[in-house]
DNA sequence: TCTGGGGTCCTAGGACCC
DNA sequence: TCTGGGGTCCTAGGACCC
């Protein structure tokens, strides 16, 4: 059987562990710039804020203290991530982290599923503060379904199992198909105008038929909804194949001089996030891009591939490469909103055998890399960075209302006053 | 005025090779 | 009217996820 642990409203629940005071209160967390909600507390849910809303559609609730927002807090969220997963494998041995705040694990045959669930329940939100709910089923797709209906009705306290087929018809009769883990809006919409509107009417489709409209993954999501397993657990994490710093701007920008710095601050991101996983890149691509919300404006997305002549983490060689793509590219009279670079082609270099070709490694590089990747974990990102990255200009994002490193940064850690 | 960021996988079609 | 067949690799685009 599967598992599925999923924290409820996670970035909310974060911003509230630290905050007692946001307790019973709406609140939301907002995308970089702060321009729309990514996360709302049930509260917020249940005054019909959705997923996606403007920040300025809520300007009014939120100056009159009706809904408590934050600017979003990543290294807050990923740090209490560390901590749920942390102890969700103390109690699973076997678990697939997939995503910031979820989890798949292996539950065995022989246990009490539903007393499983409620321990893993116990155990996390106790010593977290983080609520989370369990799904328990034969397949990922359903344990997926499962955690939906222990998130959603209390009276399941959090946890679901689907372990018999009358427990799963029931539940997919009463899953709509865009509800389905695999089912995006596209595919959900096309279900609709066929007549095909819960999941049980989507496992009553001929399979032949699903795979025709949906290839081999919908395929895979129909034999899962069945009870057959066909996506295992993935529990050796695979490299990445791709990795991509970008941001929005926090004003539209069109001069050159202004997307260097940005540019060669996403450079620096990306090579960074390679020597924290020990990898390096053979190529990368900057890109350039309008605002799609702006149809009266011209629009284009500039990118330009770039090979690098051997493989590197070194920032200096990824900034340098990354600005002369961006100069090539670069097009005036365009209003851009967002820069950012793609690492394209990421290899192992432990693991990737040495070629005739390669250039050995220079040690006062990977010296100079180990002292400013050192620096920054300690005193925060960006204390040690390269000149070129200027931060005080027009690209740089808005945050208005972020909530302090309780975590991480020893200056924002919490003060208790007991009183005299 | 204001609208996120970071990923994966699959398929079709073109280029190229023998 | 004739102008092969089969294979691989790469890329762009679409769809999905959180």
């Amino acid at each position: 059987m599967f598992g599925l642990m999923d924290c409820n409203n996670f970035y909310a629940s974060c911003e509230r562990v630290f905050n007692p005071a946001l307790r019973g209160r709406p609140v939301v967390v907002l995308s970089n710039n702060d321009g729309c909600v990514i996360a709302r507390s049930a509260e917020a849910k249940s005054l019909g804020i959705a997923m996606g809303t403007p920040a300025f559609q809520l300007r009014n609730l939120i100056d009159s203290g009706d809904v408590v927002a934050f600017s979003s807090n990543y290294r807050l969220y990923g740090d209490m991530s560390r901590r749920v997963m942390t102890l969700l494998q103390q109690l699973a041995a076997q678990a697939e982290i997939y995503s910031i705040d979820e989890a798949f694990f292996h539950v065995p045959d022989s246990i009490h599923y539903k007393s499983y669930g409620e321990q893993i329940v116990r155990h996390v939100s106790g010593a977290s503060g983080i609520p989370v709910s369990v799904g328990i089923a034969p397949t990922k797709t359903l344990a997926k379904i499962a955690n939906h209906f222990a998130k959603r009705y209390p009276a399941y306290h959090r946890v679901c199992v689907i372990d018999d087929d009358d427990k799963r018809i029931a539940a997919l009769k009463m899953t709509p198909v865009a509800d389905i883990w695999g089912v995006g809006r596209r595919h959900a919409s096309k279900l609709k105008n066929m007549g095909v509107h819960t999941a049980y009417d989507f496992i009553n489709l001929p399979r032949a038929q699903v795979r025709k409209m949906m290839t081999v993954i919908g395929e895979k999501t129909w034999c899962e909804l069945n009870g057959v397993a066909c996506i295992d657990l993935e529990l050796d994490t695979p490299d990445k194949k791709q990795i991509c710093t970008s941001r929005s701007f926090g004003q539209m920008v069109s001069d050159l001089d202004e997307l260097r710095p940005a540019i060669v601050a996403h450079a620096a991101g990306c090579a960074a996030k390679l020597r924290a996983n020990k990898l390096c890149a053979m190529s990368l691509m900057p890109f350039l891009c309008t605002n799609r919300f702006r149809p009266d404006l011209p629009q284009c997305y500039l990118s330009q591939m770039v090979p690098l002549s051997a493989p590197t983490n070194d920032t200096r060689v990824i900034v340098r490469a990354a600005l002369g793509a961006l100069d090539e590219m670069y097009r005036p009279k365009f209003l851009y909103k967002k820069a950012g670079v793609i690492i394209t082609e990421i290899v192992n270099p432990v693991r990737r055998q040495l070629d005739l070709f390669d250039a050995p490694t220079d040690a006062r590089a990977d010296k100079l890399m180990f002292a400013i990747d050192a620096v920054n974990q300690k005193f925060g990102r960006g204390t040690l960075r390269l000149s070129a990255e200027m931060t005080d200009s027009k690209w740089v994002m808005h945050r208005g209302m972020l909530s302090p490193q309780y975590t991480t940064d020893i200056n924002d850690i919490i003060e208790i006053n007991c009183g005299a």
